[in-house]
DNA sequence: TCTGGGGTCCTAGGACCC
DNA sequence: TCTGGGGTCCTAGGACCC
């Protein structure tokens, strides 16, 4: 069956989001950043036109171009952005499957089939959200996913691409490998690629699939298939929410450090807010991992399965500790410490956490501690940490793969 | 004032059980 | 004193996504 499928990617979505907010900022160079150690989230179109790119440093970002403003990101703002979207795609169709923050696929074959043009529809949709929110969009239309998303990347800003079944050949010709990046071919996988004699998209569709499989096993029948333009995979509804994994925190400290205390301070922290999400979200788990990034950028880790499910951050605290005192004595400071949690089931036991305010106590005096260790200056007054801590995913779920669905 | 933080999926190898 | 295969669970590590 022939189906319509887009996929809206909003344009430079963090900058542009506070451009909308704040009139000062229009037309600027704007960075947005987290706190501390960090990097450019996203950069707006005119920071853009000066080299500076996501993943960069705002000091990088800074040399590149003397005037760009340097916006601290807040994430709550962007969810609820995020949401927003979403309510207006699901004025065109249940079928809206959020991808990341910034990301949704739709699947609007209904609408195509009462007569209306896939153009059409999305200049709609584009209208909508750039009078709702002020924001531009880049739509890319496809006969699937895959070939949707593609379209998607071909023009930014404010983009419209459709490519139909017709046309995928001859655009497939013309597109490298590299530009397949974003869809499952990475860096390392279009390397082999080239290496293989295969330069172009339309090459991976003609390539043989045991050829592809011999090389790169299951992916090699993915390959084939991105290759092709073929995917059937469908566009989820809005409403069937598809199960977390694995739920964790990790963080770079202030600076590099051996105290132990501060670590384990860190450690206690990133532990209570993995229960916190855990519990909010009616899981309890088995397996806790925990992985240290040390100043030179090595990094260890490890994961243990343990005899029965926890939920609480006291257990995986205890649990990470564990894992942590193998790493000792510490022959490098640490850069970053990180725990997270796997192997979810369902908490049936649904008891009311009851010590949820005595912990946040606990915190406290953890932060403050931090504080004191680094001088004040170092870490933001322990409320607003607090605050962040805990605030944020109540209401944002995950971000990296987009867990968090509003009440009907 | 080098290099964040949140995830998913796949592979490979070892332990263990039948 | 030797030889299996199937299945599950677990760990480590890599590639990829935004």
């Amino acid at each position: 069956m022939e189906r319509t499928i887009f996929l809206i990617d909003m344009n430079s979505f963090f900058a542009s989001i506070e451009q909308a907010a704040n009139p000062a900022l229009r037309g600027k160079p704007v960075v947005v950043c987290g706190d501390g150690r960090t990097i450019v989230t996203t950069a707006s179109y005119e920071a853009r036109a000066f080299g500076i790119k996501t993943g960069m440093t705002p000091y990088e970002a800074k040399r590149l171009c003397p005037g760009v403003i340097n916006v601290r990101g807040d994430m709550h703002k962007y969810v609820g952005t995020s949401m927003r979207i979403h309510e207006i795609l699901l004025e065109f169709s249940e079928l809206t499957e959020p991808f990341s923050i910034d990301e949704c696929f739709v699947d609007v074959t209904h609408l195509v089939k009462n007569g209306e043009a896939p153009k059409d529809i999305a200049l709609r949709v584009k209208q909508r959200i750039k009078e709702d929110l002020n924001l531009l969009c880049s739509i890319g239309i496809g006969p699937n996913r895959t070939v949707a998303k593609l379209a998607s990347k071909m023009r930014k800003p404010d983009g419209l691409v459709e490519i139909r079944k017709e046309d995928i050949p001859v655009i497939y010709s013309k597109l490298s490998v590299e530009d397949l990046q974003g869809i499952g071919i990475g860096k390392k996988i279009s390397q082999k690629l080239k290496e293989l004699g295969i330069k172009t998209a339309a090459e991976m569709g003609r390539a043989k699939e045991e050829f592809l499989m011999f090389h790169f096993g299951i992916l090699g029948w993915h390959l084939k298939r991105v290759g092709l333009g073929v995917d059937s995979s469908r566009v989820k509804s809005y409403w069937d929410e598809d199960p977390v994994k694995s739920v964790g925190h990790s963080h770079t400290l202030p600076k590099d450090t051996r105290d132990l205390q501060v670590v384990n301070s860190y450690l206690l922290m990133l532990a209570e807010k993995t229960g916190w999400r855990l519990r909010k979200a009616g899981k309890m788990g088995r397996t806790v991992h925990f992985y240290v990034r040390f100043g030179d950028f090595t990094s260890w880790g490890k994961q243990r399965t343990l005899a029965s499910d926890i939920k609480t951050g006291r257990d995986i605290y205890k649990a990470a500790r564990e894992i942590f005192k193998e790493a000792l004595p510490l022959k490098k400071p640490v850069r970053l410490i990180g725990v997270s949690i796997s192997g979810l089931s369902r908490d049936t036991g649904q008891r009311v956490f009851l010590e949820e305010m005595e912990r946040d106590e606990k915190l406290l005096d953890v932060v403050d501690e931090i504080n004191r260790k680094y001088g004040s200056s170092t870490l933001k007054p322990s409320s607003v940490l607090i605050a962040e801590n805990f605030g944020i995913e109540e209401r944002c779920g995950l971000i990296g793969r987009y867990h968090f669905r509003p009440k009907r």
